[in-house]
DNA sequence: AAGTCGGGGCA
DNA sequence: TGCCCAGACTT
């Protein structure tokens, strides 16, 4: 099994018995063989990519985590439309962020994302610093993006550890153990470093970062590798044992609580009343609808928002809807009240934490998907 | 080390 | 339905 890249019609190829040394040419030129494999097979055209913009790059490593690249995409262009640079964004209202990342999920990242734009304009005068112990001081960026952001802005010689490389690593290397775990990924974290190209120009390396990316991405995906394209299969321990759907361990298993809410759609005309919810937590900084622990509180609270004397609201039973998170099930029972007033004899009930807002304004409110979900099935039945 | 944080893609 | 994804952060 060849394992350098370069001429090797003359070499002969080695035997079974030398498959200790091919492992360790396989470190070795690791990296001229892949980087070779991006420029040839890799992708080429993602809307990020293409720049050496450190702004337009930290952006999308902000989104791309844990987030996939077809959802990324719509809400890149929204964003770079509404915030061009660093400055512009750092100026903007937090809640403006919040709108547009609304559906994004990882709400935390909304926040970091806003926070880091201001650190870099008023600690690094607008202009992103080009090491990744500076980057990964920065709120958002941690050890593997500010290794991303690093080697596709400024070409520096530092290695991403994402999920897809962690596959990748499992798989080629037989790395053993749940990548989640302390113990496994500071192995890999050791081992990705010892990949790293040794003599690379700036273009070499961003190659090199984008092939982990592209390879982990198009070729050694999780469900059905596609090993006959790979040029890692000779040497790949997954592949050559046929352990591809054991490489890398998966999670252990952990049973999910599921935790139930009632939530609140106080109507009045086309209008509903929504809520801010805090700043962390679930669905953190984000507008949502009033809710209870049960049906009786929640009574009670829309008897609070009716006002005095303004008649008690009849809670009539929505839907139900189920939503599903990372760590538990969610399942939301929502409670329609029709208000008969006019909405500015409510506005006054109004606090920086609720509003009134016309079904037709959401999108200027961030609102979490289900909820989105729930309001916009409400619109749709309307008169 | 374990828990917290969404939403969507896909088998 | 279950699992995972261009992870970071808190406890």
């Amino acid at each position: 099994m060849p394992s350098r890249l370069s001429p090797r019609s003359a070499q002969p190829l080695p035997t079974a018995a030398a498959a200790d040394s091919s492992t360790s040419s396989l470190t070795s030129d690791f990296s001229v063989r892949l980087i070779a494999w991006q420029r040839k097979h890799g992708r080429h055209d993602l809307p990020w990519q293409n720049t050496r913009d450190p702004y337009r790059i930290w952006l999308s490593e902000i989104m791309l985590q844990q987030t996939q690249v077809s959802t990324v995409i719509p809400y890149y262009a929204k964003f770079l439309a509404r915030f061009p640079d660093v400055a512009t964004l750092a100026v903007a209202p937090v809640d403006d962020v919040m709108a547009l990342w609304a559906g994004l999920g990882y709400y935390t990242r909304a926040r970091n994302l806003h926070r880091c734009a201001q650190a870099v304009v008023e600690q690094h005068g607008g202009a992103f610093p080009a090491s990744v112990a500076e980057l990964a001081e920065l709120p958002g960026i941690g050890r593997s993006t500010a290794a991303a952001i690093a080697s596709f802005a400024f070409g520096a010689r530092a290695t991403i550890l994402d999920g897809n490389v962690k596959r990748v690593l499992a798989r080629v290397f037989g790395v053993e153990g749940f990548p989640g775990e302390k113990k496994v990924e500071n192995a890999m974290w050791t081992l990705a470093e010892s990949l790293l190209p040794s003599n690379a120009s700036d273009d070499d390396v961003g190659a090199y970062t984008q092939g982990l990316m592209d390879l982990g991405a198009t070729l050694c995906v999780r469900g059905k590798p596609d090993c006959l394209r790979c040029p890692f299969a000779a040497d790949c321990v997954a592949n050559v044992t046929g352990r591809q759907r054991e490489l890398p361990a998966a999670r252990p298993k952990k049973a999910v609580p599921t935790r139930r809410t009632w939530m609140l759609v106080l109507r009045d005309g086309n209008a509903v009343m929504l809520e801010k919810r805090p700043p962390s937590g679930i669905w953190g900084g984000l507008w949502s609808l009033p809710e209870a622990a049960d049906e009786a509180s929640l009574a009670a609270r829309a008897r609070e928002f009716g006002g005095d004397g303004g008649g008690v609201p009849q809670l009539s039973p929505l839907a139900p809807l189920t939503h599903v998170f990372t760590h538990f099930k969610l399942d939301i029972e929502p409670r329609l009240a029709e208000l008969d007033r006019g909405v500015g004899a409510l506005a006054a009930l109004g606090d920086a934490d609720t509003a009134w807002v016309a079904l037709s304004d959401l999108d200027s409110f961030g609102v979490p998907a289900p909820v989105r979900k729930l309001l916009d099935s409400l619109q749709g039945s309307l008169i």
